[in-house]
Parts: structure tokens; sequence; C-alpha cells
DNA sequence: CTGTAATATGTCAGTATCCGACATATCAAT
DNA sequence: ATTGATATGTCGGATACTGACATATTACAG
């Protein structure tokens, strides 16, 4: 029983904005785009929950910031998050909370009444 | 696109209580107990947490009072609560979003950097 | 060359839900 | 008789999300 499960279950908005930077770092405009075309266009973040969400995140060190590594030909320099290991550990565990979840909840809408 | 997605996502204590009742009408801490053995011991609902949700749930005509259909041994009624059909729809809608959720995630996790 | 949309980042007040602590009562068993 | 399980409830506090508002830059079309 790690502890890493009583920082779950994750809110949605977290949970998209840890799964966007699972691939590669992002900037914040570009992680609300992510969601957005991850979930198909029902998750809408608000800049509100984005930024706040940033802000918690670095906090509890489930993401850092990173330079861009993409420059875009001028050499202003551009600031990205990227998953810490813990944030890809928390990511992880609630994934296979999901899965459980779902696997259960299978189960359990197959159910009669005794 | 139904507007029953704009209930959702569940808060976790939400969905169990909805979940535990999908087999068939049950009291309080009925739920609270099957709640307990569907998450493997991981989620222990506060009382504070079930009543209110329950609360909530008559509210929002997702659960609805029913008599409780087993008899006791005295003549005595005793009160449960059961899914209502709209209860019932949104708690199918919640599976729905989690399996999407969930491969999603998985196809996700396995992308890479360009 | 001007205005408009997309990109980009942020604050703030309000709200919903959950959590933990506290309270109370019945019933079965030892 | 006391203890643990069953059973239901309230309340204050914490947290994360939502929607509205604010601001600045860049790209492109008219």
């Amino acid at each position: 029983m790690n502890d890493i499960l009583s920082y779950l279950p994750l809110r949605e908005p977290t949970f998209y904005i840890l799964l966007s930077l699972s691939p590669g770092p992002k900037h914040g405009y570009a992680i609300l785009k992510e969601v957005e075309a991850l979930s198909e266009g029902r998750v809408m973040l608000s800049t509100g929950t984005l930024y706040g969400a940033i802000k918690r995140l670095l906090d509890s060190d489930w993401i850092k910031r990173v330079t861009d590594p993409i420059p875009n030909g001028t050499d202003r320099e551009r600031k990205a998050y990227a998953l810490t290991e813990q944030g890809r550990r928390v990511l992880n565990a609630e994934i296979q909370r999901l899965e459980k979840l779902v696997s259960v909840a299978q189960v359990q809408t197959a159910e009669e009444t005794s």
C-alpha cells in the first residue's frame, strides 16, 4: 500500500494536465489545447483552473519549469512545464486506479439483486 | 451530445454511492460497507460525506427513498434508497466516460515526443 | 495599415463537494 | 453491564474548480 494512493483521486482537470505533459514538456496554452484535443472538445479548462493547477503542481513537485527546447527564430527563451518523476508516478497510479474502477464498475452493474 | 454529460465528472464518493445501489436498494450504512468492499477498503466514506451526498442525490432525483423489501422479523418498516432511471443514466454515462478516459490515457502515455 | 482572431498568462470571488470531528441511539453478544 | 457493530445525522473547514475579468503579443486578412 503505497502512500502515493493518498494523493488520489485526482480531479479531472488535474488528471488531464498531467496526461497532456506525459509525452513531453508544454507551456500553459499548449496544455489547454492538448486537454481539449484529448477529451474531444469536452473538457475546456478555464485559465483560472489551468494556472491555479500549475501553481499547485509546481508546489507539490509533480511538474517543474523547463526551458522550452524549441527556439522560435529569435533568441528569446520560452518557459514550459514537464512532469517530474513524482508527477509521472502519480499519473500512473491514477491510471491504475481508473482501470480497476472501470473493471469493478462493469462487474457491479452486471450484478442482480439476490 | 447528451446534456447528462454536464453532470459529469462525478467525484469518487458520489460515483461509488451510485455504483453500490446498482444491484438494488440499500440503506445508508449498507452503502458505507458496500463502498468499502467495492474499493477493497481504500474508500472509507465519512458519514458526513454519505448523508450529505444522499441529501443531494435525493434533491437531484438520482436516487429515491423506497420501502426496504426485507422485513426483519418485526413489522417495523425500514427505509432505503434506490437508483432512479435518471440516476442509472448518470451512472452509465460516467462509466462510459471513465472507459474512454482510460483508453485515451493508455494511448497518451505510450506517446513519445516527436 | 488596421482591425480581428488566435496565442498566451494571469487574478479573483463564488461554489460544490468532501473530510474529520462530534453527537446520539439501538441491538447483539459476552 | 459494558463493549462493538449497526445506524443516522450535523457542522466547520479545506480544496479544487468555474466563470468573469484583465492584459499583452503575434499573425493574417481586408
